[in-house]
DNA sequence: CTGTTAGCGCGTTCAA
DNA sequence: TTGAACGCGCTAACAG
């Protein structure tokens, strides 16, 4: 059970110092002679920097933290594909956290990236978290707020979720429905907060109720939304704020055996990739995750490399109405 | 800008020596009235142990590395959310990577996870990995293949694949279609190549000639799957080897405008959320995953802390099949 | 261009 | 029980 090399081992074998040895490997000028005979030490140990040592030196973990309340869902998963392969070409690698939209989790992830000493965080935050939270738990490190809005001293990069759902909101006015109600759980993470308002300001500019129905979890969304459907004054078309609220939504449908004829009209959030394709396809607004992720990477690179104006960014992303026919279209 | 607080600076405000501040924090027994002093300097100076350091003198990083092709599609999304939950549980951190079953990404990768000294690894590697690039990448770390298998000599986890390809196939077979066709991308991919074998097996049983249609991307797969449909022998059911491979199956159907009536019959590998409320209802085969990953790390974990069996592990699990209506049940 | 020295922040000796 | 000294592996600073 031989010891890992170091570079000392690899130094003296390459019959240098230490430091060029450093220097070497890090691109730093060398005689062409001692180059080889360095490269041929590492090739023949099979030599490979120990980054903590490294970052422990040169105070910079190349490491980036990415907290999210989840991975499992269209958004969610695209995002962390695209940092992940963005952080890459950058030389920085991805630490993963979520944390369920438990504000616990999420200060523990939180003195997670401290203690690893993160370069720097994407975050997708829990209801009810503040900027001080943030620059408590940490302090000096860039952070970028991301598909969440934390405060004006934070930088962020967003949908402009209100004007996605009113845009989404009077389409189906346009349609004509008249009873429209907004579905979502979890109403107070920050992105359905937003798209719920911008949907209560449509329905307002109207004269019309807004209709709020949510629940804490998907069982009881299904629940409520089944009594509501089957009530008296029964929604004619439905907002749905993320894709999982438009499955449970259809879930819903398949339990109370609605015909495709009696189901309201429907629009969603996320693109997921079979919304064409499930009866009747699905309108949906879409968000530009790559860019969203592009722009959230840039930032927060660009304030790792200090090359950032101090000027604090908060990017709004417009999301795109893509008809099809669930919202009544054709 | 204050530099962060390090033991030493707690140990000067506690009145104590570095060291006990490192006892206190690990909880190695102190003196009561030290210890207090001790948490409220900690406190105070709002302390955070160094991960880096802490890892370089004690020889374990408490990460570990997860290496996948990517995580936007069902499986490894629901891999991943289950792999960082389980590992934070157990006080690890993920350090997540994805090589889109390249294999120099992947090599990369492994490279990336030995500089940061990963405690361990899961890994579904790319087609064409030898046991003898993981061992020479990551000697003496312990290394779990998920989803795909090495050899005999690594531990691994993944789908009894042969067996529920077969199955599928029996069940479409069972229903009267003779002539049944294996539609997948990279049919290289270890998973895929086992799935296709247990397909043709069980053709084969019955003397029936399997016809696999695969192309190297999903453009080209629904064109190849295009011309098949069309041709004069066209397949009367179809077998998806993933659930992206379902979806591009129904984008032909699209695209060559079939009515419901003219589609093949169809069961696909993967049980995502909208698969029973697509029309018809898809019929799939489900992987236990979360069940895989827990006895994946479970196997690295025991392995990292030296209380596993010498014995590899090597483990199939069976796939459910999922009977709803697009095999032809009901 | 190169080698030597020192120290990043911690945990672990070893005496006291 | 506690503290001082040392070293994990690396790179920055300095002298040659």
């Amino acid at each position: 059970m031989k010891r890992r090399p170091t570079v000392t081992d690899v130094a003296a074998l390459a019959d240098v110092g230490a430091s060029t040895v450093s220097r070497f490997l890090r691109g730093v000028p060398v005689k062409p002679a001692v180059a080889a005979r360095v490269k041929h030490a590492v090739d023949a140990l099979g030599y490979e920097p120990d980054e903590r040592a490294r970052s422990l030196r040169v105070g910079r973990s190349k490491t980036i933290g990415v907290i999210l309340p989840k991975v499992s869902n269209v958004f969610f998963s695209q995002s962390i594909q695209t940092i992940e392969e963005e952080a890459r070409q950058r030389g920085c690698t991805v630490i993963l956290l979520t944390h369920q939209d438990v504000m616990a989790q999420q200060m523990e992830h939180l003195s997670t990236l401290r203690r690893y000493r993160a370069d720097g965080a994407i975050i997708t935050c829990a209801p009810g978290t503040t900027a001080k939270d943030i620059r408590a738990a940490l302090p000096h490190v860039p952070v970028v707020a991301f598909d969440s809005f934390i405060s004006e001293e934070i930088d962020s990069v967003l949908l402009r979720n209100r004007d996605a759902a009113r845009m989404a909101t009077e389409h189906l006015l346009g349609h004509g429905y008249g009873s429209i109600a907004c579905v979502t759980v979890k109403p107070d993470v920050y992105s359905f907060c937003e798209r719920s308002a911008g949907y209560a300001e449509a329905m307002k500019a109207r004269n019309l109720q807004p209709n709020l129905i949510s629940a804490p979890d998907y069982d009881q969304l299904r629940y409520v939304l089944g009594m509501k459907i089957r009530g008296k004054d029964a929604p004619g078309a439905l907002l749905a704020l993320s894709d999982v609220a438009t499955l449970h939504i259809f879930k819903t449908f398949e339990e109370l055996a609605l015909k495709s004829s009696q189901r309201p009209a429907l629009v969603g959030f996320d693109d997921f990739a079979f919304a064409p394709l499930i009866d009747p396809p699905l309108t949906v607004i879409r968000q530009p995750v790559e860019m969203m992720v592009r722009y959230a990477l840039n930032i927060l690179f660009s304030r790792i490399d200090g090359t950032a104006s101090k000027e604090i960014q908060n990017l709004f992303l417009p999301g795109e109405l893509i008809c099809r026919r669930s919202c009544g279209c054709l």
